[in-house]
DNA sequence: GCGGTATTCGAAACCGGTTTCGGAAAAGTT
DNA sequence: AACTTTTCCGAAACCGGTTTCGAATACCGC
């Protein structure tokens, strides 16, 4: 190492200073019985000089490392949201705040994330972990439970007592998005996107159900197109719902991707969002703020998410319990103007689905593309 | 530490086979003075056990922690764009072949960078960097550099000369970029977004101004609109070149984000994108993809990079010079529909856009809404 | 002035590896 | 058979801190 000022080690100070390493280290550690006139000439020595204590060296002793890790999961599609980047600037400036330090691994494609994990734990390379975008029942959280390994996850599972926890309350907030519709009129109200599999979705269509029942509202099971998470996904389900032999007049989306995709679908039905058919999403990506209307969604704050996940991370290497590590946030609604009061019932939109499906048909017999979709 | 399986020591090991510790570690690491039989009976026994050497200890005596350190830069407004979340799990799946670990650590808003750059050196928490996002004038460079620290860093700076770093050839992308545009017809081409404090602006602007000079192009300097990196800004530059005396037929945009705004400003103004004015990106963000009409724009791989990033972090601790660790990638045209051959010449173009807006203002007479931006 | 308690500091062990050094046993040389 | 060289392994130092323990000195009451 060529470290030029920073190389100081605690012996050297000691060397300048004429005293013992081992009363220069207690000095800076706030031991009780330095003499507070030796305290203070070793603090000044030791911040004139610049030392800092070899993180290395203070591990080996102590047995923990002040970090902890997250590792990468390979869900491709969903690297354009920017929930990542602001859960991960969230964690480090707690992190920061608190002393600790992040690693962050992925294990290669082909390979077994295991692997990953089982490197930075068998190296003691982190005291803990935070697993982000839990599904609901998450292979990641057995394995670190049954190694008795610490760690908080971002989003709940099936079963999530026994563990440290932090997430939105997706149930809420769906229950909130049809409270919204209804009061706006709407009383069929579509859903789509998301496989039950991630457990988010699984809040949110509960929250879904449960507001539909409270209200009185349609359940037709049919409302409900599962699907994946991408636009697509959102213009295959909208597309579904709108063809049906009762449309939906709202249509609430897993997320704001599949939002607009479902968006896009409207239109390409000559229906307009807002006045005609109303969309909910969520997430707030930045672009939802921007599409025409703006859309109405749902904001994570995941800054914010992040930073309270570190802070519980360091709770637990501290010693806490995880058991009353759980937190429950309410996501906040960005009102904006792709959801307003239902004009048309659902027949209207139906013969208006048609009309234009039938002209189509006759375009497409005189060569023109067909707006099927895909 | 309750680490289970994992808590395996070397000492522990030896005991176990009855060897020397000394002999036990030098068998591991495949010294050449430990008997075949020996070496065997010892490996056979590590991973039967899971021993795994501890990176604390390990490290100590070694002198360096296989570790390299990313501090996050406090831009806001970025954080929506999927580059880095890309660049980063490009690093860690190098960084898991190599044997290395990143740390990502950030200042907390108000503080000063330099004091988290310094906190992970002196602690010895890393060996070295890689700065992402370089400007034209780096203190982060120069701050690394007197102190003789190894980092690489994507993106260059004015003087790139003396130290490792990977980036994308922007002056080529926009050189290519205009001499698309000049095949499909276009002599006005107005460049908007981007400071000349970023160097890949300035980068991207030397190539642009390069083509135009090849190819006999107007070069009016009017025709570039500095600006953030924004969809407002886009919108801003865009609007302010369509009121210009002698509007452009095409807009390059310093990048995706920056051509939205630019793409709807058109709009607002009864263009057709593409078809009357062409737009071309950079960045290919997923969103470009989309678009009515989809964007052409500049896909840089940012997985990729972020790969021969972390190789050359690697490189660079184990020795390399740094002056041979330098790569200049081209960008790769992803050719969509958003710029085509020139219909409208500048003067057509300011005839619709003064139609309109006079229009506008006998609207706004009648107590409409204006059309003017902002 | 003496035994006893507080205060303040130094010596040394320790964390878990790596690396140097030296010695014993085995192998090779005349 | 004696001597040299190799091969193989153990002992111990070391990395740079933390923490325990005990010793020296100062302070106390009587």
């Amino acid at each position: 190492m060529v470290s030029p000022g920073s190389g100081v080690t605690l012996s050297a100070l000691a060397r300048e200073l004429g005293l013992a390493k081992s009363t220069v280290s207690r000095a800076l550690n706030d031991y009780p019985d330095i003499a507070p006139g030796t305290r203070a000439r070793v603090q000044d020595a030791a911040d004139r000089i610049g030392y800092r204590p070899s993180s290395t060296a203070r591990n080996l002793k102590r047995g923990r490392v002040d970090t902890i890790g997250v590792v990468l999961s390979d869900d491709g599609p969903d690297l354009a949201n920017p929930f990542f980047t602001l859960f991960l600037r969230g964690m480090t400036e707690a992190f920061e705040a608190t002393g600790l330090d992040l690693v962050v691994a992925a294990s290669p494609p082909g390979s077994d994330w295991r692997a990953t994990y089982h490197r930075l734990i068998a190296s003691r390379k982190v005291d803990g972990f935070v697993v982000t975008r839990t599904e609901s029942r998450d292979p990641r959280i057995d394995f670190l439970r049954q190694r008795g390994i610490p760690f908080v996850a971002h989003g709940r599972t099936v079963n999530a007592s026994a563990f440290a926890w932090i997430d939105m309350d997706g149930r809420a907030a769906f229950e909130g998005a049809v409270h919204r519709l209804a009061a706006l009129g709407h009383r069929r109200i579509g859903l789509v996107g998301g496989q039950e599999r991630m457990h988010f979705v699984t809040e949110r269509r509960a929250g879904y159900r449960a507001a539909c029942a409270d209200l009185g509202l349609d359940e037709d099971p049919s409302l409900i197109v599962p699907g994946g998470l991408n636009a697509d996904d959102g213009r295959h389900g909208a597309e579904v719902l709108l063809r049906s032999d009762q449309p939906p007049t709202a249509l609430l989306c897993i997320r704001d991707e599949v939002a607009f995709g479902a968006m896009r679908a409207v239109a390409a039905h000559g229906l307009r969002v807002g006045a005609d058919i109303s969309v909910i999403g969520y997430d707030d990506v930045p672009h939802a703020a921007v599409t025409e209307p703006p859309l109405t969604t749902f904001s994570q704050d995941s800054e914010s998410v992040g930073r309270r996940a570190a802070e519980m991370a360091a709770a637990l290497i501290n010693g806490a319990s995880a058991t009353v590590l759980q937190e429950l946030r309410p996501p906040r609604l960005i009102a904006r103007d792709s959801d307003r009061r239902a004009s048309l019932g659902p027949s209207e939109i139906r013969a208006i689905v048609m009309a234009r499906l039938n002209d189509d048909d006759i375009q497409t017999k005189k060569g023109e593309k067909p707006c099927v979709w895909q």
